[in-house]
DNA sequence: TTGATTGCAAAGTGTTTGCAACTAG
DNA sequence: CTAGTTGCAAACACTTTGCAATCAA
């Protein structure tokens, strides 16, 4: 159980603490060179794994087989609206979609309920921008 | 806008008729195999992406960059409850959840609202059953 | 006839892994 | 010293695509 501190795993934890956005492993690993850290996509990889793993990051699946990761944040749950043009992300806390699981849950005998909402739509700056 | 009613088009039609499950491009393409038709996994693709894209079918990322597909059914808005261990989807009509998006995007002043919810848990059936 | 469709095999993506060198403790 | 970590390059799984042959209308 011993567990080194590298110089990349602090650096991957740095980057992971920086932002609540979800970032795939090649973002992140990008980001790091910038930075001027030295790490290799494999050891990014196998990290966000061994994290992810460990409950300690979320994931979320996109078209094309990329995978994003972002550290789990609040104990309370919110979630993301992104603008699709600009990318600007709002957290929205409430829970009453978290209630309205419970009770589809419920009503369907099921247990153990997990759920992912995601939001999208055009910020106020970005409503008269042509998508493209 | 002449369309061939080709026999891996139509094939491949029935498939997706016969089950309300998410089905990914190679099992299509091997159950399509096993009844007997003459098909390629690359028509299988092009076929699944054309419709998707026509907003035909749903699609579903999982990890392991694997896409899941399966026809629309109801065309009221719906959601999918899914067992994380046999599988099992179940459709969850409800609109108090887009009522809920509504009004987040319009507190945020965002336009053009998209959302996706997915719920997963373990179905009546599996509830005793590891995970494993 | 003619444009859409098909199959094949090659190419592309994002991700994983074997292995030898390396390093934190 | 030694187990865990790293980088590289090769390997992987799923999907996409170029192209010539084929087929439906």
């Amino acid at each position: 159980m011993t567990m080194p501190r590298t110089p990349q795993r602090i650096a991957l934890a740095q980057a992971l603490e920086q932002t609540p956005q979800f970032r795939s492993a090649q973002q992140l690993h990008a980001h790091l060179l910038q930075e001027g850290h030295e790490v290799s996509l494999a050891t990014v990889y196998r990290h966000l794994n061994a994290l992810a793993e460990a409950g300690a990051l979320e994931t979320r699946n996109l078209s094309g087989g990329e995978t994003r990761y972002r550290q789990c944040r609040s104990s309370g749950t919110h979630h993301h609206l992104v603008c699709r043009d600009c990318g600007e992300t709002t957290d929205v806390a409430d829970t009453s979609v978290e209630q309205w699981v419970q009770r589809v849950g419920d009503r369907h005998h099921f247990t153990d309920i997990r759920y992912a909402l995601e939001l999208s739509g055009l910020c106020a700056g970005c409503q008269h921008a042509p998508t493209g």
